[in-house]
DNA sequence: TTGAAAGCGCTACCAA
DNA sequence: TTGGTAGCGCTTTCAA
């Protein structure tokens, strides 16, 4: 009874308990539905929580139950729309089940990123989702030691631990292969970072030409970084080699978009004189002039998926999922030559 | 000592203490440097933690202490860019002052956004700043007698909360005024939903052009929703009524970028048949074709300020600042007749 | 400088 | 059905 007048901010428990004439545990019965609790004692332990606007310390709730109902998730920028938008899809799903986001960025750097994931943990989270970056697998097994993790970006499956991919190279290779079926062959390729989706996609591109008899110019293949500033340099780059094509594609849509940009900028026009095809598909893709023709990557999807499986991993039971397939979306940045 | 062998999954203080031959108390006074430890202590508590992996459980930390290092963030979209880039700057200034940030969306929908709150104060965060919304400023002086609040997109000054706006009126002056002195006359308005900043930006546009002695033409104001569908939509509507009009101001970039899809649809050029302005400065509005004149809006900082303002609030302190001054920003979307 | 112990707000066990 | 109480992991008096 010692604790019934509490001086902090909030009311608690034992307030409600005294003022209602019960004991506390029949106050966390009434909370939780634990026990059955009779119907006058209800009544007025709803009136006074009602009057008191007693709301429970979820705090202390967690520190009794060690869960915390919050899962970290850590992104590699709070600016990206990719990023962004799975994230949506992550806090759809979790947001159902009562579980709220923490989230923290690693900004690609490993250090960073392992920095965060331990305040997470210190957080007690109780789960974890990674989307790509640059830890190790290693790393991250070890981490889901502590804490059940959802990977997005890598192949990982362990007791505590689960990570899918899309399937960057096919993709690619669809991207390129629409390409020639438009009649392209001197198609120029824009690159992504060092980074296993960048790769993979540079792969699809590589062997769909082969696969074509068309040799694989390597002055036509010119880094980018992801972002619209590496692809308007890669433009120039390109143009200033005095290669000649008929097509460009973009490791991404930020690329396309500095790629449109830098033709445009030379008035060559888009898809007329250069087409361009990106991988994403996000959403500004629809209203790019002309609407850019892409990959799609269902974002949204993937985070509801990444949610579900959390959720599953959670709860102790074992993770498998089909992988949600990308995409080809056909709009206006492609000429037929 | 009973609690020394705890079977939940992480080290506590206990084990530490136990195995390092101290007291909880010790490791504790180690942990946060509350008073001075002897140096053989110190030392062999260093070793013991590192030992056992021992991290803190900040639960526990939280509860114990009241605070729980950690602020909510009301935002209406988790995929947009706008309200992204506030977050960024937020979470920067947040992070640097070891606070993380709990967000959650609100879509731009009161009875969502108060429930949103509800669950952030369970979590007791320790401050909480709403990002724009639908919640009437009584409802939010309400919430603030049980959280510090920062709220941006409303005027507020009260004991436990603050809130600002930037001049949108005047910014839109500006922009009006600039597509004036480049020459135009018939000057259509794409306009927002019904908001706060939206009806600013209008006012602005009406009030410009009455000074300048420019009639405003009702049929020139058509309605938009702050996305890039109402911006086709309008420009349709505009098109179809057969009114004149040398150029656009769109309430926001996102709409600029549908009114420039619709143009590009009915081959009418910007700028050289139509000028567009828009208003917020996203990222993208840099890489558009042609690049966007707009307004610029200084997210970011609005979220360093948001920020530092937030600490001030925890600390008790007043909290008042230079609200950062909005920018129009010349591209290359007008022409000037 | 150190340790014992109280208590943050809650849940759940054990008795009644 | 109910109440007393231990204890989640931590910090911080109070004494020594």
């Amino acid at each position: 009874m010692k604790k019934a007048d509490s001086n902090s901010g909030s009311t608690t428990v034992y307030e409600v308990a005294r003022v209602a004439g019960v004991s506390v545990a029949t106050v966390s019965r009434y909370l939780n539905g634990t026990a059955r609790v009779s119907d006058d004692k209800r009544k007025v332990i709803e009136s006074v929580i009602d009057k008191l606007n007693y709301k429970p310390n979820m705090l202390a709730q967690s520190l009794k139950m060690g869960s915390s109902r919050t899962i970290g998730v850590l992104t590699q920028s709070l600016v990206s729309d990719y990023f962004n938008e799975a994230m949506s899809g992550i806090d759809q799903t979790m947001k159902a089940a009562g579980y709220a986001p923490l989230i923290v960025s690693g900004h690609w750097h490993a250090s960073d990123e392992a920095e965060r994931i331990e305040l997470l943990i210190a957080r007690r989270v109780d789960g974890l989702v990674i989307l790509t970056g640059k830890l190790t697998d290693e790393q991250i097994l070890s981490f889901s030691e502590r804490v059940p993790i959802i990977a997005f970006g890598r192949e990982l499956s362990a007791k505590n631990a689960f990570g899918f991919c899309l399937d960057n190279y096919k993709a690619a290779c669809e991207a390129v292969e629409y390409l020639v079926m438009q009649g392209h062959r001197a198609i120029a390729f824009i690159a992504g970072p060092d980074q296993a989706d960048a790769r993979a996609r540079l792969a699809g591109y590589r062997d769909t030409l082969e696969r074509h008899g068309i040799d694989v110019n390597p002055s036509l293949i010119v880094p980018g970084d992801f972002q619209e500033l590496g692809g308007v340099l890669a433009v120039n780059q390109l143009l200033e080699s005095g290669q000649r094509f008929s097509a460009i594609f973009a490791a991404n849509d930020l690329t396309a978009y500095g790629a449109r940009l830098a033709l445009y900028r030379r008035n060559i026009r888009v898809p007329e004189d250069i087409s361009i095809i990106g991988f994403d598909d996000l959403h500004s893709s629809m209203y790019t002039t002309p609407p850019l023709t892409t990959v799609r990557q269902p974002l949204l999807e993937v985070g509801q998926r990444i949610g579900e499986a959390m959720l599953k991993l959670i709860g102790g039971q074992k993770v498998r999922f089909e992988v949600p397939p990308l995409s080809l979306v056909v709009r206006e940045s492609v000429r037929r030559i």
